[in-house]
RNA sequence: UGGGGUGUAGCCAAGAGGCCCAAGGCACCGGAUUUUGAUUCCGGCAUUCCCAGGUUCGAAUCCUGGCACCCCAGCCA
């Protein structure tokens, strides 16, 4: 696709390019960490291009590391879904694979290190007395009665800590840093809690974990990582990141650099929201299509390529910002376009009686695949007598600029012919049954042989080889743009009670039903339309709709004064 | 009344003293082509860069002072 156009430069990679040209670094090593307590959404894929396209485009590699240091909320169903995902975004790590907890021998050494420096020690007090003695933001905190326990103590009570002698929550390890600094991270941060919890990689073999900042920094420094981005929430942390690093023999000495996270309006972005979606069944799980997780946006059709145009023409900042849909949707229809069959399918069908055809007769009429690149070629579709189209291609009285049927106008069925609207038949509540049509034999294919002009063009399938399908048309999961603008009422009230609209006897150009699941079409004049990876069958095809068309028509029509019913 | 950040069009985003009466994308508005009211194509869309002063021949870019918004008081990441 466009690929091959060159990403957008952005501040990090000017540093990159910067520490490269000045021989700081020969070979630039990045990372994406993410923790296993949840599946990855769009925002992560911000961060996955990032890294991983930062480290190629220099000759570099990226590694994917999970952050499993709390395994109280971590799980190895998590795990294999995040790499499952990272691959399916086009990213291989390659021998690069690492857990946080590989390094727990070694961070362990380098606590000690800290405790043996007189720069860690053993806390006594209670997580309610460290947060009073922290003090606020704007008054400085007071010390631990614990702060000058003897080095050996601190030693012997940390090995016993990791021994297991101790209940969860009865000590902690603390780095000795400044209780009265203005930034919170630096009031003698925790550095190790006890937790007697299973791991999933490590099992029951420590009682001990490292808290964040302590294993990221380090971890980073084990790996060589040359540039550790993360977002800007962190940008308070990097004292501590660089302070862990400077007060322990680290083999390296990474940089962290912040950049902003994406949000998407008419969504939320944070994992305990999205999990909160899940577990209380507002949506049918991780993989819902109207959620932004990767999983969700998979299912729902977008392919890699669109994510990932989508993420570059975002850009990175340190500046917050929140993204229009519009960007993401335009993303996908520009790979879509270029790379998806087109097919005709009408998903709320009205029948259409050609009068003047043969009865029982049927034919065979040629239908590009691609209308801008012939070499894909072309397949037969059915038509005979009965067909189906749209019922909003029909309209009773109609405005002059409807160039679609009304009666006594003449229209062209795509790939067809020419038709004329002679009757229409309705049900004693007046709602149109049938609509009887004339149709001009001379026109095989779509044009008349006196080159008359027709501007119209409507899809259709034919009634007697339609195949039935179901289809599923997905909106914004929320009806406000900023769903947490005031969080003083719930979220959960503002969610789309439109997001998903399940049509169940849409008719489609025979063949459909056998493409294989997660197969993308264009359905002509409708939008973009992809099987769905775990429903669609033959016997049932199920398709989402990714995307509908761009539609001038709908604002010709909210424009023109409005007509009677 | 603490610390750390950010402010360029409706939404993103280039820009680092003169080439800026400010790239590009999305959105939007025209118009051309079209057997998808799609695609494609052309054209339009900030005399102005949060505000106010200042420095300079010259400032979105430098200085000073304001203002607005975001993040931080987990033994989460």
């Amino acid at each position: 696709m466009n690929e091959t156009r060159p990403k957008q430069s952005n501040f990090i990679r000017d540093i990159v390019d910067a520490d490269l040209e000045s021989g700081k670094h020969l070979n630039i090593i990045t990372r994406f960490p993410p923790e296993p307590n949840g599946y990855l959404h769009i925002g992560h894929a911000k961060s996955i291009c990032l890294n991983f396209d930062t480290a190629e485009e220099k000759g570099g590699e990226c590694h994917l590391r999970f952050d499993d240091t709390n395994p109280e909320k971590e799980e190895e169903e998590f795990i294999e879904a995040i790499k499952a995902d990272v691959a399916w975004l086009g990213y291989s790590w390659g021998e690069h694979l690492y857990h946080a907890s590989n390094y727990f021998d070694q961070l362990y050494q380098f606590a000690v290190e800290l405790i043996q420096n007189g720069k860690a020690y053993v806390e006594d007090l209670t997580a309610e007395e460290i947060r009073t003695y922290r003090g606020t933001l704007t008054t400085p905190g007071k010390e631990s009665p614990c702060r000058d326990r003897s080095i050996e103590d601190n030693l012997d009570l940390f090995e016993r800590m990791r021994a297991g002698e101790f209940g969860n929550g009865e000590h902690v390890l603390r780095a000795r840093i400044d209780m009265s600094s203005p930034n919170l991270n630096m009031r003698d941060p925790v550095l190790y809690r006890i937790r007697h919890a299973n791991h999933p990689m490590t099992g029951d073999r420590w009682s001990i974990y490292p808290m964040y900042d302590f294993t990221h920094s380090l971890s980073d420094a084990i790996e060589g990582i040359t540039h550790s981005l993360c977002t800007l929430e962190f940008e308070d942390h990097r004292p501590l990141y660089d302070w862990c690093i400077e007060n322990v023999s680290a083999p390296s000495r990474p940089r962290q650099i912040e950049f902003s996270r994406l949000n998407l309006e008419y969504t939320v972005m944070s994992k305990r929201l999205l999990t909160q979606l899940v577990d209380q069944q507002q949506v049918e799980g991780w993989d819902d299509p109207r959620l932004p997780t990767l999983v969700g946006l998979r299912r729902r059709g977008f392919t890699p390529e669109s994510i990932r145009l989508f993420i570059n023409r975002v850009g990175v900042t340190k500046k917050d910002h929140t993204i229009q849909m519009s960007l993401l949707e335009n993303s996908a229809r520009e790979v879509l376009d270029q790379t998806t069959p087109r097919r005709l399918a009408v998903l709320d069908p009205i029948k259409v009686i050609i009068d003047n055809y043969p009865d029982g007769q049927s034919e065979l009429l040629d239908a590009i695949n691609h209308p801008n690149f012939p070499e894909r070629g072309s397949r037969k579709i059915p038509f005979s007598k009965e067909i189906w189209i749209e019922r909003a291609d029909f309209m009773e009285e109609a405005p002059k600029k409807f160039f679609r049927l009304s009666p006594g106008r003449e229209v062209r069925l795509r790939f067809a012919y020419l038709i004329t609207c002679k009757e229409i038949t309705k049900d004693s509540e007046g709602k149109i049954v049938t609509i009887h049509c004339d149709h001009d034999p001379a026109s095989r294919g779509g044009n008349a042989p006196d080159g008359r002009k027709v501007k119209g063009t409507i899809h259709w399938v034919c009634a007697q080889h339609a195949v039935e399908a179901t289809v599923r048309l997905y909106d914004r999961l929320f009806q406000v743009a900023h769903p947490l603008a005031d969080p003083a009422e719930g979220f959960g009230q503002r969610l789309n009670p439109d997001s998903l609209k399940i049509i169940r006897n849409c008719k489609l150009e025979p063949g459909l039903e056998e493409s294989a699941p997660e197969s993308r079409f264009q359905f002509e004049r409708l939008g973009y339309f992809c099987s769905d990876r775990h429903d669609h069958t033959p016997e049932h095809p199920v398709f989402n709709r990714i995307v509908p068309l761009r539609d001038s028509w709908s604002k010709i029509e909210k424009a023109t004064p409005v007509k009677k019913k």
